[in-house]
DNA sequence: TATGTAAGTAAGTATTTGCTTACAAAAGTA
DNA sequence: TACTTTTGTAAGCAAATACTTACTTACATA
């Protein structure tokens, strides 16, 4: 096989890991399995990485990168509440039908790792979704768009189910949905909820 | 250890399955790991069950009875649309409460699973909810008691999260929510979509 | 062109996996 | 009581697992 940089190859060894978990399961996720999907060898893997550990934590950090990182800065914005929920919305959705594995990664695998490093990525991830969201939703009643008799809180947790409802979608009926509508759609329960 | 009958253990097997799943997750989830919880020798496992697949199988099946079942009663009870969507709603909760490990074990091992037959049950288990929650709905809108605006196919995903929504607060704040909370506050927020 | 280093491989390692075997003992039944 | 069946065990199986080793080869740079 033609050399590559480690760079190169970490991020191939990433996606290669998000790509088997979307088609086959967490339970098919082997070292083994994962050099025949890159086509190197088994030990190839372990000089760009020093354990499979260690590619699901790189994982999980870009997660908190690529994307809490873009949610932080559209629900900052100076735009108003609806725009940032839509972009907000919209961005989560776009993303997690581009990564389609990390859904199943963060609550299966690393929900239940004992390493202590990436657990502590994982809620922190979560937790920021949830209070991005939650800013926003704040700011809307506070400007008086929406109506101030709804618990924040408790629209934050029916949101963090939209993702996973995403997923369940992608995995029972195989792939086949518009990432453009379904956001629109979610955005409209959510702005029915939100209205006065 | 003391002898029992295979009906017996067969209960208890599959309650220790979700135990450790629950737990500690579905890769610690061995026949050597399940042995050592339940106190007996893994060969005794497989005396009351075929495979590992089989108890998992067997548990699926339990849903589709124990969770399914009742929710077609509730569903197709002559009950007003509202006290019927709190009961479906309130129903779900109670039983993923009770059975902690199975959202994980339908999303991550039953739905990459080559057996057929578990992923035929799998995929009704799913469609049969999401088809419950929709005939509630549109029973409401044809009494004229909501909005007949809404896409009742959006309002059966939005919902479909929710149990998931409740197992990540679960795994990730370790288990102290009040269903009953939950499902009131769910439910709010689901009749202020659907009101007119 | 020579050389050091980074990136590749095949073939191991020890451990864990799901499952089987050969046998023991408890419990129902005659 | 005698006998059959059912439920239990300890030890071991082949295959799969994550990872290592000893060695090779491509490539940037002196």
């Amino acid at each position: 096989m033609k050399k590559q940089s480690t760079e190169i190859r970490q991020e191939q060894i990433k996606q290669a890991v998000l790509d088997i978990i979307y088609k086959d399961g967490l339970k098919n996720l082997s070292t083994r399995n994962l050099s025949k999907q890159i086509g190197m060898s088994e030990g190839a893997i372990f000089r760009h990485f020093t354990s499979k550990q260690d590619i699901i934590l790189s994982i999980i950090k870009d997660v908190r990168q690529d994307f809490i990182g873009p949610l932080e800065i559209i629900a900052n914005s100076d735009e108003m509440p609806e725009a940032r929920l839509k972009s907000l919305l919209c961005f989560t959705i776009q993303y997690l039908m581009e990564n389609k594995g990390i859904t199943m990664l963060m609550f299966s695998e690393a929900s239940h790792n004992n390493d202590a490093d990436l657990k502590q990525t994982l809620l922190q991830i979560f937790n920021s979704q949830k209070s991005l969201v939650s800013k926003i939703i704040q700011d809307g009643i506070t400007q008086g768009i929406w109506n101030n008799n709804i618990s924040v809180e408790n629209i934050a947790m029916l949101y963090m189910g939209i993702p996973v409802s995403l997923n369940i979608e992608l995995i029972l009926n195989g792939g086949n949905l518009q990432a453009e509508n379904f956001c629109q759609n979610m955005l409209q329960l959510l702005l029915k909820i939100l209205e006065k």
